[in-house]
DNA sequence: GAAAGAATAGAACGATCGTACTATTCTGTC
DNA sequence: GACAGAATAGTACGATCGTTCTATTCTTTC
């Protein structure tokens, strides 16, 4: 692992993680797409051609921007759930951390991939393949948690494990969009609660 | 019941609902504030003035849009659900329709409002709120259906109604939302799934 | 069918958008 | 500490935005 001093990073690389963190808020607050770069430079106190030239293009710009969320959601939610023991404690750790990612509003506009994905969604181009994998890799990896439960003899098979993964990021997702509209922290209460029922009802019995 | 005939619309009502149909599909394709004014004139042929005239000013059009959206969630969902009988058929029914909403594409973005939520979730103002007044109103609704399914002895207490509600919703959100993005309609069938097994497990045992 | 008024079109505004080009300032290296 | 190149700033462009004003065409009513 490095450390900071370790690794001498260049004044234009220490700006440009400054503009792309600022640019991944802003972007879940305002969205992606009207988010215009004369703003994101005066957010930054930064005058427009010295903020573009570091991307050379909007669309770089969003495509650099999804992918700094994308590590930040990571380090947010897949790493620490990581540390978990694999099997159904893995999984409650994914979707535990998946809503805490929403209530600790990590981005103050809730989660990127939710708002972003829905400014993409029909806007064919480079933007919404980079979400759509995003996204995509999340349902896999919970999948794939839900899947090493069940054969850890945890959860019954009674469904595949992709279901059951759509079910989980459901909960999640819905706690997400509603605090946003609504403002109530309750939701996330909510979210946890059903999670963790639903994952109850397909515990596989030990002494069944 | 109003018949065509009976009812004789002014040209100037007649335009009016076909510029606000244009408009609330293409604000599921494109958003609703990047669909400019100009853009939707030229999709109805028509001068970028004279359409504005029918509003005068964007946020009115805007406003005018959402409503027009709510009318047609209403008689896509609401309605036909409140043709089958109180109680757990009806909250089948809700849940049934919601997802056949998005599966049949009434918007050919998906939801209205799950689209336009996300995008006026940090945009504070008349819209957001007529928004979230719409989403508030049918969750009340759902819920209010749950209850009266308690109320029957149809589904057991164990829950609030509201969080059942959220429940539901959740998981026909999470099909429209996973349908823009994979374009996989196997979600439809996973979020009914998911609801009728849901709804299953908290049916009153009438030989308890 | 003519008068009255609604509906639509046309042209122009200031502002902001993404981008290109050029000039200046700063940073890291010998 | 000077030189080279990276980083930032300044200015200008064509396009599009919402909106306003005025003119024209179409509908409705008597």
């Amino acid at each position: 692992m490095e450390t900071e001093t370790t690794v001498r990073k260049t004044k234009g690389e220490r700006t440009l993680e400054a503009i792309l963190t600022r640019a991944a808020e802003l972007a879940t607050q305002e969205g992606l797409e009207p988010l215009s770069i004369g703003r994101l430079a005066d957010a930054m106190d930064m005058s427009k051609s010295g903020l573009f030239a570091h991307f050379g293009s909007k669309q770089e710009l969003q495509l650099a921007t999804v992918d700094h969320a994308a590590q930040l959601f990571v380090s947010e939610v897949i790493a620490p759930a990581r540390a978990a023991p694999r099997g159904l404690a893995r999984v409650w750790a994914l979707c535990d951390h998946m809503v805490g990612y929403s209530e600790r509003q990590v981005f103050p506009g809730g989660c990127f991939f939710a708002a972003t994905s829905f400014e993409f969604n029909n806007k064919p181009g480079p933007v919404r393949e980079r979400i759509g994998e995003m996204i995509r890799s999340w349902l896999s990896y919970l999948e794939h948690a839900v899947e090493q439960a069940q054969e850890a003899g945890e959860l019954r098979r009674e469904r595949p494990a992709r279901e059951i993964a759509f079910e989980l990021d459901a909960l999640a997702q819905a706690s997400n969009a509603q605090f946003q509209l609504f403002r109530d922290p309750a939701v996330f209460a909510h979210a946890r609660r059903a999670i963790r029922e639903r994952l109850e009802s397909l515990r596989e019995l030990k002494a069944a």
